[in-house]
DNA sequence: GTTAGGATGGGCT
DNA sequence: GCCCATCCTAACA
């Protein structure tokens, strides 16, 4: 069930982000589990990809989390208010990460809704980055903890999508990557509600 | 020490 | 669709 060490090694990230679309993403913190099937993801894909943090090898106390060994979450704070989860990938020293974007929410519905301070289940209650986390009540002191332990962990429930309902298209919010900006990165499904962004 | 800007989301119109 | 909230990170002095 759990995803074993072992996955998270392969050292394409973009395929990677693509065969995590379906999977199923959980956390328990303090007691609480809550979880769903994620819809939406992005990859970052390296030194090389211009929209990453740790582009041109930049290395300092936030971006060292993704150079650790993939299997590995990576959390931090945009725009001083929003905390994004990203699943750090492939071998020690190769900083590759994927942007959790939105999720399908199964488990644990109603912490999710306590959490985003909504009574009723709103598509946008895990759409956007920022809402998967806080739905989830992932904070920055779950960064860089391993997704092999009992507070943040992604499993294989056999749901699958076949690639016509999985779009690949830009990601979102990077602009200032230049080229990069245009890499089909993101994945998501098709027409599905939670999706952030655009979406057909 | 100081400062500019960022993988955004939500509420209101 | 526009506008605002809000603060850490990283680069520079």
């Amino acid at each position: 069930m759990k995803l074993p060490e072992s996955y998270y090694h392969n050292p394409d990230v973009v395929a990677l982000s693509r065969d995590l679309i379906g999977k199923y993403l959980f956390t328990c913190i303090d007691g609480n589990l809550t979880g769903g099937y994620i819809v939406e993801t992005e990859a970052y894909a390296g030194i090389i990809d211009k929209a990453s943090h740790a582009h041109g090898g930049r290395m300092t106390p936030r971006t060292k989390t993704m150079y650790l060994q993939g299997g590995v979450s990576y959390v931090y704070l945009c725009y001083g208010i929003h905390e994004m989860f990203n699943i750090v990938t492939s071998v020690d020293g190769q900083p590759h990460a994927i942007l959790i974007r939105a999720i399908h929410p199964t488990d644990g519905l109603d912490m999710i809704m306590a959490r985003r301070d909504m009574d009723t289940l709103k598509p946008n209650i895990t759409r956007g980055p920022g809402s998967v986390a806080k739905a989830l009540g992932i904070s920055r002191n779950i960064n860089a903890m391993s997704l092999q332990g009992d507070t943040i962990w992604v499993e294989d429930r056999g749901l699958t999508f076949p690639d016509v309902e999985v779009v690949a298209g830009p990601r979102v919010g990077i602009d200032y990557a230049g080229d990069d900006a245009l890499l089909p990165y993101r994945f998501y499904l098709k027409e599905n509600i939670f999706v952030s962004k655009p979406n057909k």
